[in-house]
DNA sequence: CGTAAATCCGACATACATGTCCGAATTGCG
DNA sequence: CGCAATTCGGACATGTATGTCGGATTTACG
């Protein structure tokens, strides 16, 4: 699962890349129009300002858009800040484990990961918004969000 | 990512597994033996013993075993009772979506919840333990824990 | 210049997961 | 019976994610 301010994150880069490009929009009307805590959602703003994945404008017609085009950003990009980025290896059989040579049940979760994080990084916000909605032939059947 | 409470769970799951059937261990020995946090995962075995995971005797000499064998003990019976069993389906285009025909990226989550399932229920302990540590040829590459 | 609309930042509040502690009940054994 | 080891349950403490609030700063426009 993803933490929700990286679907609160998502959901905003996901309606910014439906506007025109170069279009910037308040984080008040972001949060009215997707029905999001209003000052939640304006800190996680900020902070997907200060990572580079949104460009901010102050002052009156101000507000955010996307630092790059839909079909370059990755949902990684967009998550990046708020997800653990390599979570502890911790050995479910019980620290009988070394790293070079990890046990079955600790390998498990190294895959996962590694296929977690490939599957975010090859997925852009065009992906999302251009794939037909239902009855699809599925090449990423086992992904996220 | 798994809850450190299922973490804990499976730890202490996979430990009973070890031992021989019917054979009980105290919550102060597997936490020793573990280097878990002693009270904490006290707590965590009463619960698995209330859904019926664990089996639990008091007393002195008391203590906990599988309910099941190892053959028939999945991670997903270990784990159910900390995670959210059916997570919110949230649509990240921003709700202008149908529960009877979701959104692409709905889709995912969906689809997402699915496969991790079955993957927790076709999962035992048994598997965990017999199965090779490195360089196996792997059925399950994008599995959780 | 003054005002309105916006980002920015930090302080605070709340919810939940994690972790600790203590007293009560149960059980085996001398 | 009395003691020691154990589970059990609830109360409490702490940490982190989530959510709210208020004030400072920036900016467009009349």
């Amino acid at each position: 699962m993803l933490s929700r301010s990286s679907i609160y994150a998502l959901q905003a880069a996901l309606h910014l890349a439906r506007k025109e490009e170069g279009v910037s929009v308040s984080a008040a009307r972001l949060a009215e129009e997707l029905g999001l805590p209003r000052e939640y959602l304006a800190k996680v703003l900020r902070r997907l300002s200060r990572e580079g994945v949104l460009v901010s404008s102050r002052g009156v017609y101000g507000g955010y858009r996307l630092a790059m085009s839909r079909e370059e950003m990755t949902v990684e990009r967009v998550v990046r800040s708020f997800e653990e980025v390599d979570p502890p290896r911790i050995c479910l059989l019980g620290g009988h484990c070394h790293t070079d040579e990890p046990c079955s049940a600790h390998l498990r979760r190294l895959e996962w990961n590694e296929a977690r994080k490939r599957i975010l990084a090859a997925t852009t916000l065009d992906d999302l918004l251009t794939e037909p909605a239902v009855g699809r032939q599925t090449a990423f059947v086992s992904t996220d969000f």
